[in-house]
RNA sequence: GCCCCCAUCGUCUAGUGGCCUAGGACACCACCCUUUCAAGGUGGCGGCACGGGUUCGAAUCCCGUUGGGGGUGCCA
C-alpha cells in the first residue's frame, strides 16, 4: 500500500480520504503503509507543505510511529533510478527522443485538443539538451482491472506517446510513480478516480519494464455543491482549517470514510476499529460524493457529546485558553452542559466566556428585546431579593424564580429571560440556574444589581 | 472535439432478480419534552433520470437516450 501526495498546498480532505482508505487496507491486511512525497515538480513544492501533510495525517491517527507506517520517502531523491529506468526503456526500444515543442505539434495537427502526433517516433534522435524522452505506446488495447470499477479497456491508438523525461532530463510523474512503486514493492494502488486515465499508461510502463503491475483501485472524487471536484482554489479543502475550527479528528475520519463507502446496515457512526475491520474496496461506491459540511457537523456534535468530561475539557483547551479570566475548575463544572450544545469546539469560547470575564459581553439586541418589557424590572427586583438569601443551588434558584413568575402570572420561560440577560449578557445560552450556581452568589448578585441599575430600578 | 467513469430522497447511503408499499443518516417541517438554546423522543416531507428490452418477476441484468463528472501538459 502506498499513499503518494504531492506537496503543492495544504492537505486536501480528498487526499485525506484516500490516505484513510489505504490505511484501513494496510491495517487489516497486515501490510505496510508507505508515505511517499511526490515532489518532482520543483516549482510547486515547499517543505512546509510536506510537514503539513505529516502533521495532518498524524492528527487523523496515521502516525509515523505506527508499526505499519513507512516513510516519508521523497520521490525527488530517486531521480537517479527514474532516469536509469528511462534509459532502459530507451535501449529496449520502448522510448525515443523528441525535439518538438507544444507549438510545433499544434502547428502540425492544427488542433490544440489533439495529443502528440508521434512526429519523432522514428527519427532516431539522440539525447540532447532540450529533447524530451517519450514512451512508444504499442498498438493494441490495454485492459485495466480495477478493484472498485471492474474492467476498463483503453484503445492504445488513443493514448499519446507521453513524456517520460523532460527536456532538462528530469523524470515526469508517470514514470517516477511507476519506478518507485516497483522499487518499493507496492502491490496495491488506491487513489482518486482522476488517475484512472493515467493507469493504462502506467500499466504500459510496467509491462515495458518487464514487471508485474500492482492491483489498481480508483475511488470516486469528492465534489462541492456544484458537483465539481473539490479544488484548492475554489473550496475549503484544507484539513488544517477543519482542525482549527474545532472538528474532532475522530469525527472527521469517520465522516470521510462514509463518503463513497458505508459500513452497511443502519449505522454510520462507529468505532474506528470497526471501520478498519469492515472496510472493503469492493464496497466502495462508483459515483462522486458531495462533501457536506452540515453532515460533518452532525458527526462532530455526536462525537463531542460522546466525550468524557476530562477529554472534553482537554479538547477545548486550544479555544478556552484565550478566554479572559478562564478558570478550568469552573469550566469543568459547567462542561457537561456545554458539551450538549457544541457543534464545533471553537464555539466554546462564546458559550462560556460570561462565566470568566469581569463583566459579560452584553448583546444589545438581547437587551432590547428582553429588558424593555414591563416585567423585566419587576423580575429583577424580585429575584435580587430572593437570591440574596435562597440556598445557592440550581434547584432552589429555579424554585425561587418559579414563585416570582407565579406572582407575576408568568411562565418560567418568560421569567428567566431578564435574569439570563443580566447575568450572561445574552438571551440564549447554557441552562441558567446551573450557570448561576457555578458563577456564585456574589458575582451573580453583582450582575443583577448592575442590570437593575442600568434599568433605573432602585 | 476525443477518451474514460458515473447515475436510488436536496445530500451521504442500504439495496447484488422476489424479503421494496425502496430502509437508515444529515438537512428541512410539525408535535412532545423543556429553563432560553440544544440534546432526546414521535411523526412528516422526499428518491430508483428517461425509453426500450431480458424475465413469471427488475432499483437490481442488457441496449439506447439524457444528464453529470474526470482526463485530455515537457503538472501531479
Amino acid at each position: 500500500m502506498r499513499f503518494a501526495p504531492s506537496p503543492t498546498g495544504m492537505f486536501h480532505v480528498g487526499s485525506a480520504r484516500s490516505a484513510l482508505f489505504n490505511w484501513c487496507l494496510a491495517k487489516q491486511s497486515g501490510g505496510t503503509f508507505i508515505l511517499r512525497i511526490e515532489d518532482t515538480d520543483e516549482s510547486r513544492n515547499r517543505p512546509e507543505w510536506t510537514q503539513g501533510i505529516i502533521d495532518a495525517m498524524a492528527w487523523l491517527g496515521m502516525g509515523t510511529s505506527d508499526p505499519c507506517f513507512e516513510g516519508p520517502y521523497f520521490q525527488s531523491s530517486y531521480a537517479g533510478e527514474h532516469v536509469a529506468a528511462a534509459h532502459r526503456l530507451l535501449s529496449s526500444g520502448s522510448a525515443y527522443y523528441c525535439d518538438c515543442t507544444r507549438d510545433d505539434v499544434v502547428a502540425r495537427t492544427g488542433d490544440g485538443n489533439l495529443g502528440y502526433d508521434r512526429h519523432c517516433r522514428d527519427r532516431g534522435l539522440d539525447v540532447a539538451e532540450g529533447r524530451a524522452l517519450r514512451f512508444r505506446v504499442p498498438t493494441g488495447h490495454t485492459v485495466v482491472q480495477d478493484r472498485v470499477r471492474g474492467t476498463v479497456e483503453f484503445d492504445n491508438d488513443l493514448i499519446e506517446d507521453f513524456v517520460l523525461l523532460r527536456g532538462n532530463g528530469s523524470p515526469m510523474f508517470l514514470l517516477a510513480n511507476v519506478v518507485d512503486d516497483l522499487q518499493m514493492g507496492v502491490t496495491l494502488v488506491v487513489r482518486a478516480e482522476e488517475h484512472l486515465p493515467n493507469t493504462p499508461k502506467q500499466q504500459l510502463i510496467w509491462d515495458a519494464l518487464g514487471a508485474a503491475h500492482p492491483a489498481w483501485a480508483h475511488v470516486p472524487v469528492l465534489v462541492n455543491e456544484q458537483r465539481k471536484k473539490l479544488s484548492k482554489r475554489r473550496d475549503k479543502v484544507a484539513l488544517e482549517m477543519y482542525k482549527d475550527e474545532g472538528f474532532l479528528p475522530e469525527a472527521m475520519r469517520n465522516y470521510l470514510m462514509t463518503l463513497g463507502w458505508s459500513p452497511g446496515g443502519d449505522v454510520e457512526i462507529l468505532p474506528w476499529d470497526d471501520i478498519v475491520a469492515s472496510f472493503r474496496l469492493e464496497d466502495v461506491n462508483h459515483s462522486p460524493a458531495f462533501f457536506d459540511l452540515k453532515k460533518l457537523e452532525a458527526f462532530n456534535g455526536d462525537y463531542i457529546r460522546a466525550l468524557g468530561v476530562d477529554a472534553f475539557v482537554a479538547a477545548c483547551e486550544p479555544w478556552t485558553r484565550s478566554v479572559e479570566g478562564f478558570n478550568e475548575a469552573l469550566f469543568r463544572k459547567i462542561a457537561p452542559h456545554v458539551q450538549l450544545r457544541l457543534v464545533r469546539l471553537s464555539d466554546v469560547a462564546d458559550a462560556v466566556d460570561f462565566l470568566f470575564r469581569v463583566d459579560p459581553i452584553v448583546d444589545e439586541d438581547s437587551w432590547t428585546k428582553v429588558m424593555t418589557t414591563d416585567i423585566a424590572a419587576a423580575v429583577l427586583r424580585a429575584s435580587l431579593a430572593e437570591y440574596e438569601r435562597c440556598p445557592w443551588d440550581a434547584e432552589s434558584m429555579k424554585a425561587a424564580l418559579e414563585r416570582i413568575g407565579e406572582g407575576l402570572g408568568l411562565k418560567l420561560g418568560k421569567t428567566q429571560a431578564p435574569v439570563r440577560v443580566a447575568v450572561t449578557g445574552r438571551s440564549v445560552g447554557l441552562p441558567l440556574f446551573e450557570s448561576l450556581e457555578v458563577l456564585g452568589r456574589d458575582e451573580s448578585l453583582r450582575r443583577l444589581r448592575a442590570a437593575a441599575g442600568r434599568l433605573g430600578v432602585a
